[in-house]
DNA sequence: ACCTGAACACCGTTCAAGT
DNA sequence: ACCTGAACACCGTTCAAGT
């Protein structure tokens, strides 16, 4: 067949196939990216390093949907909460993607910006410099951790036998509404009152 | 060949080489673990459920370096401290093996059993029930993100462009010793203080 | 009950051949 | 430059056949 006059591919396409596939399946592989778009597999290799390029690509496509702006906007502790709460709702959004792409960090060079930025404003809000990258990683911690919550499927707490468990079941009984944001929140919360007082040491 | 005189597989051996294999290389197959046991690779599936049932067998095992005594000794807060430390310390005592066990939360009989306890200690302590599982789901939350941060590696950090983000490239420069350390014993500190404040409220 | 050998469907990746 | 078809090494899983 040799090279088609207009591309077949790109990989915006791979990457919308490749998160349409992981939406509805929770895995995804190259020949079925492939057969998606009608097309061989081996011809993916041509625009996109491999699966793990492709993992790379969800990453910053998920990421993404982060709103950065947040980070410029009010005082920096609402600042840092607005932005910690829109990364994780960027995750929350391709749930069954967050396995995926949370074994490593997204390290996309828009994302990086976006550290930077955070950077700076604690930076200018007094921080002293070393303690800057453990409030910044505290909160990506925070952040990824309650994604892999998001993504546990509620059956994790269906427990098999109660009556070996009973006052978690109680517990578990008793929680209104999310059990993930409430702990989220609670989380966050903790964070920014600890990281103030940080500031207010310094 | 047939049936052995004595069966040349167990769980265990299977749990430990798989172990052994993540530590060395970060990943493991079915055949790798056969082959180094000697063994081919149908027999492992008279032992295991499968590939799924192996990454099941190592949640257990690296979760079984968990001290679960730290729940009963001390003070509420402390014991819920110690317990995340040492949780934390599990995994990082196989920091390839991190990937593989985060994207879907422990859920052994033995650590529902330390979620049981930490239930009750937080129960003793007079917490309104609703309260008690976003309380430790949060702490789970700050454990797997903070495990996550482990298992990535420094280089994670290594600027290609300092230029591009200077102030991060001076925030890294000047942490003094563990990021990771650091940036969890930061947000374990504002969790207890905001779950102590939690208790004090209600 | 437990191990083997063979089989099946699927995977990631490479590469020469075509336009 | 980009797609194909074929190939390679490897994977997870099943199953009849043996003891």
């Amino acid at each position: 067949m040799g090279r088609p006059h207009r591309p077949l591919l790109d990989r915006e396409r791979i990457a919308t196939t490749a998160l349409d596939i992981v939406d509805e399946r929770g895995e995804f592989s190259v020949p079925q990216v492939a057969k998606r778009l009608g097309v061989q597999t081996a011809s993916v290799y041509h625009h996109v390093d491999g699966r793990d390029g492709i993992v790379e690509l969800l990453r910053e496509r998920v990421a993404s949907a982060i709103e950065s702006e947040t980070l410029d906007r009010g005082p920096w502790d609402t600042a840092l909460a607005a932005w910690a709460r829109s990364y994780r709702a960027a995750f929350a959004a391709h749930p069954r993607a967050i396995p995926l792409l949370t074994t490593s960090p997204v390290r996309a060079p828009r994302v990086l910006d976006q550290y930077e930025r955070a950077v700076g404003r604690l930076i200018d809000a007094g921080f002293a410099l070393p303690d800057v990258m453990p409030v910044i990683i505290a909160l990506e911690n925070l952040v990824l951790g309650s994604a892999l919550d998001l993504a546990a499927p509620e059956s994790m707490w269906e427990l098999s036998d109660e009556s070996a468990t009973p006052r978690l079941a109680d517990a578990l009984g008793a929680v209104r509404g999310s059990r993930t944001d409430q702990a989220f929140e609670l989380a966050l919360a903790g964070y920014l009152a600890h990281v103030r007082a940080l500031l207010e040491a310094s």
